[in-house]
RNA sequence: AGGGGUAUAGCUCAGCUGGUAGAGCAGCGGUCUCCAAAACCGCGUGCCGAGGGUUCAAGUCCUUCUGCCCCUG
């Protein structure tokens, strides 16, 4: 039976990063981070890294750690947090993987690997051009001639994906539908508890988000994306992608108002919201907690340590 | 107060000479195994301001009222 862990995840501006932390004070534990964003340096205010304070003292892992100039991914996440986790259950540590990125999360318990993928990079970048030169129904096609499962499953559109079982193909020999199906039968990683927070109404949900942006402002999410785009950081980077950096960016280069921009991070935001919710929202093993008009933190803690006492993590 | 204009989806607006309405944005739903805070797909959600009239048939024409806008005083 693999080693058994807790998940708190949900949309974003939910509370997770509080309860984890009540969560490890109450019970015992240490947060591992499975988000995308705050896993890298100098990113601080606008993806809501818990602050010293906030941690009460309990250890936090994988915030911080990567520099944004880096190219990152999931599988480099998967790698280092399931070191992360592992070096933390040996030495008898209960873990609590805090955040809201559903693909690191569920990659990292599931126990598959991913496909190989090229360093240099230079077949996905031939494989662009040529989805740009040729469009996307030539190319499905190609992919069909190979993969046809695959291609059966992808809309020409798909640009992204489409390259992705191309270049797996030609990086393998094998397709990534055959992949897909060899890594789904591997056993779980982590036996993982899911506790999901959110709003019952969303419209709540989205006030929040609005309150929290304009708190970044305040806190001076415009001078540290200034910072980062003066060390260079610009929107090849992947940490770029992040909601918050790149409104302000266009906004700093004279594309458009800081207002302006604050509003499309509110809305970009809560777009990610729905996102997250529908990624979530397919897994049947979610345990959700919802929140009325405000959170009620003493109610998530009781009703998730009696979840981790339903599951057995923590003795009655 | 008088004259003119306007009122259609959450917002901005289309809807020619009458045939129970459609775009963009917003919104909602979904997909997802290496850029995932990414990328991709799907869906009009409407007492056409209210009442009355003409007509087989009214968003469209007439009329009254109401709201908003502009001009004159």
């Amino acid at each position: 039976m693999p080693p058994k862990i807790v998940v708190i995840t949900g949309p974003t501006a939910t509370g997770k990063t509080k309860l984890g932390v009540m969560l490890c004070l109450e019970t015992g534990g240490e947060v591992v981070s499975a988000d995308s964003m705050q896993i890298y340096a100098g990113m601080d205010i606008g993806t809501a890294k818990p602050a010293e304070e906030e941690k009460k003292g309990v250890p936090h892992h994988l915030l911080g750690v990567v520099s944004p100039f880096e190219h990152f991914s999931v599988s480099r996440y998967v790698e280092m947090a399931s070191e992360c986790i592992d070096g933390l259950l040996g030495r008898g540590k209960r873990v609590f993987l805090v955040g809201g990125t559903g693909l690191y999360i569920d990659s990292l318990i599931s126990g598959r690997f991913f496909a190989p993928a090229e360093n240099g990079e230079s077949i996905r970048r031939e494989l662009s051009e040529r989805y740009d030169a040729e469009g996307g129904e030539a190319m499905l096609r190609f992919l069909a001639e190979k993969d046809p499962e695959t291609a059966a499953r992808l809309h020409a559109n798909d640009k992204k994906r489409i390259v992705r079982a191309l270049e797996v193909l030609q990086l393998t020999g094998k397709t990534i539908s055959q992949h897909d199906r060899d890594t789904k039968t591997m056993p779980g990683r982590y036996d993982a508890l899911k506790i999901a927070l959110t709003f019952e109404d969303r419209d709540d949900l989205y006030s929040r988000i609005d309150l929290r942006v304009d708190e970044m402002m305040d806190k001076g999410l415009e001078a540290e994306v200034r910072a980062l785009m003066e060390k260079g950081l610009s929107p090849r980077h992947t940490a770029m992608q992040a909601i918050g950096y790149k409104e302000l960016a266009a906004a700093i280069e004279g594309k458009c108002s800081v207002k302006e921009a604050v509003s499309a991070i509110k809305q970009e935001s809560r777009r990610y919201a729905k996102r997250q919710l529908s990624w979530l929202r397919r897994d049947p093993k979610v345990e959700w907690i919802y929140w009325k008009k405000e959170p009620d933190f003493e109610f998530a803690v009781q009703r998730s340590t009696s979840l981790m006492e339903k599951y057995g993590i923590i003795s009655a």
